[in-house]
DNA sequence: CTTTATTACGGGATGCGTAAGCATG
DNA sequence: CATGCTTACGCATCCCGTAATAAAG
């Protein structure tokens, strides 16, 4: 006879969960997006990686949190129950890891950063947005400009570190620390 | 060169996580208890699985949340930041659950239900609280007493369901439905 | 010497991605 | 048909428990 699942007998009280983060961002981004496809891209996952995920929370807390159309996807009413607890868990979660890092003494110091304006590798906001957290106590100059004139600040002591893009033309030895973030090749557009 | 970890370059803003919340009660459960030997106790959890869990969340915040002396343990200044989030994380988690059995209409009942007092396999406190939340229509008489008694109740339809001890003598066919759930045996501590 | 936290290691579970399936507009 | 969610399956990773190790009272 199958029957519903409440856990192993006995099991103390005060286990909360079952239930993990990773699963609440994952509902949280598909609540947002109305779509599986675009929240497991926005989340960084497989679209059936995501699908299973959902799967597993509403098993665990036993009822559907989306109505399914293959077409479209919309809240369920336990769904909508849901979601303004899942958002706050996860700016809990932020602000658990903020408070950490603030009390951390950490790195203190200043940071001149130049960065080329066109790179495809880096994304310079989301970037400084990640090293702010992580170390508070570093206070940073940010400076965005051609890869020329950021490597003259360089040789200049006017900067610290910066993302340029190096041609052929500047390889010749000097005494700047380089590394190679990424190899790309270049594609002109002109008028014809 | 060695350097800190800030992760992929260009990682998008929004990833919250690599922190979970089986971690956090882990914590909260260390902080009040001051002992990772408590603290597994109360968690289910070994020793060792304890320590580890917490260590790999001081790795993922980047800093030590107790300060250890093999004999006792106390929260550092960032323990004590997190504690209050990790707190109010575990709150919202069991809110969310609450928030989402409310909304399911879920079962709707009258249950009679009997346990013999001295069962170590259960714990009804716990299982109850356990089934009320999650089946909040559902709604219990509770008996505690003797197997025989408990029987003999079931069989006057008295009792829908019971835990009971059941020994040899009972097992003669009858209309009960059974379901084993632990098998043990018992020790008789009698004077001399 | 005893208690308590950490390390080592093996096994089991679970999350994830690829690819196929299937339903809906 | 085409789009988009689900299922099947294989693989990697991680979590956990047992047992041995180390440190502090």
């Amino acid at each position: 006879m199958a029957h519903p699942d409440f856990g192993p007998v006995g099991v103390r009280s005060g286990d909360n969960v079952g239930v993990e983060l990773r699963q609440i961002e994952y509902f949280v981004a598909v609540a947002e997006e109305s779509s599986f496809t675009r929240a497991a891209e926005r989340s960084q996952v497989s679209q059936s990686g995501l699908s299973a995920a959902i799967r597993s929370l509403e098993r665990e807390l036993g009822s559907s949190l989306f109505h399914r159309t293959t077409r479209s996807v919309q809240l369920s009413r336990a769904g909508m129950a849901l979601l303004p607890k899942a958002r706050e868990m996860l700016r809990l979660a932020t602000a658990g890891r903020d408070a950490v890092a603030a009390t951390t003494a950490g790195l203190q110091g200043f940071l001149r950063l130049g960065a080329e304006q066109c790179l495809g590798v880096i994304d310079p906001p989301a970037l400084l947005e990640r090293f702010k957290r992580r170390e508070p106590g570093i206070d940073i100059a940010f400076t965005q400009a051609g890869s020329a004139f950021l490597l003259r600040q360089l040789r200049e002591e006017q900067l610290d570190i910066a993302f340029v893009a190096r041609p052929e033309s500047s390889r010749r030895g000097d005494d700047l620390h380089w590394i190679q973030l990424s190899q790309q090749g270049l594609v002109l557009l002109s008028a014809r």
